[in-house]
DNA sequence: CATTATTGGAGAGTGTCACTATCCGAATGG
DNA sequence: CCATTCGGATAGTGACACTCTCCAATAATG
């Protein structure tokens, strides 16, 4: 029940140093000290770690940004309500904004056109205002046509992550459960894109 | 109509020694020589260098895999079959293989289910067995369940990709275009992505 | 109880990555 | 004509995610 660091080493199958590191930057909450130099490590201990080598490794985030994240989840642990949006803060990538008014004005249409709140300063806003000015000097002056199938692709998509956390999420590892299905889920739609294209295009050059 | 580098630096908004650099990585093609030390770089440079800008700023590429995404695109000016494949493996991070046999017959199901081909190597499939696997390693053990509705949400996603490229691309820009829709498209699938999950999550609280 | 191994903690070191700075001698250009 | 700018090559920088080395204190073993 209680290790101490070489077994939650072993166990984990993170090195030593890097359990270490991870102490030292905040990933992980210390162990309970049994001496001057001596602790222990328990169960939640390995359930921390597990969830910082996943941010890491499928989420490709920087330590700095699962510092913030295991921050909020500490900090939020009964405050449950309108912790979505920390954690959507927390995994987004700060976006310096973009100064592109045509994309401006295409995102603002679509959020109108879908009936969405308009945020000026919402960090997924920002991002996506981000990606439409590039598309946009890139000469893709049709891309933001893309946006309304994708937004209703992925109106079922958090219709299904919601149903998902409310099937499987005790109350009290809701915060945990939804940053792991916000970053697990962005890898995994990842490669279904890649699937569901391949299959497209199969399908496509069948047909001729 | 041909400049030289100070030029396309100042057009471009990248600085004179960070082309150099991508001249010297061959993420740029070098310049018509003029004189033992002297070229002149043109619109095809430009347009290079936007791009390879784009795939690094909001894709998050490295420049090893825009390396290899730009030769693809040099080396396949008139080759046009097949090449998505090609286009998607130099994108797609390349995932170590996980040995998960519980993950590995997960989504072999799910692909099952779907009707999709379950080619082992592939590396979308690969990267979703690494999901997976780590998505049970943090006892998620009904996420292959979401995979089903995700997979139904990209088919419609990548049937949009299709169409965009057919009425928008001129033949022999498919493949570029190709890059950048797939790049882009992750991109603002990721921020649209968090928008409907705060719209669906607003929905749900004003239910209660 | 003696000795060997391991511990937590702190500091410095490592390798990689994406640039960035400096030099050089050869062209420009006013 | 002569300060600028050029291309090209080499070296340096800062951020990042570890990884190594040390230390005295504790634990494990015989």
């Amino acid at each position: 029940m209680s290790v101490r660091i070489a077994e939650l080493s072993s166990t984990s199958g993170v090195p030593v140093p890097t359990i270490k590191y991870y102490l030292r930057e905040g990933l992980l909450p210390s162990g309970e000290p049994t001496g001057r130099n001596q602790a222990v490590y328990g169960e939640e201990h390995l359930r921390r770690l597990k969830l910082v080598r996943a941010l890491v490794e499928v989420g490709g985030l920087s330590i700095a940004v699962v510092g913030e994240i295991v921050a909020t989840l500490d900090a939020s642990a009964e405050v449950t309500h309108h912790v979505l949006g920390v954690v959507q803060r927390s995994i987004a990538p700060v976006t310096p904004p973009v100064d592109d008014r045509d994309a401006d004005a295409e995102v603002a249409a679509f959020l109108a056109r879908r009936g969405w709140a308009h945020m000026a300063r919402d960090p997924s806003v920002l991002a996506l205002v981000g990606v439409v000015a590039t598309a946009n000097r890139l000469g893709h002056h049709r891309f933001a046509d893309l946006l309304d199938g994708y937004a209703e692709a992925n109106v079922a998509i958090a219709r299904r992550d919601l149903d998902y956390l409310v099937l499987n999420s005790k109350p009290d590892e809701v915060v945990e459960d939804m940053v792991v299905a916000t970053v697990l889920g962005d890898a995994a739609l990842k490669a279904l894109r890649r699937l569901a294209q391949r299959e497209a295009s199969a399908g496509l050059l069948a047909e001729e």
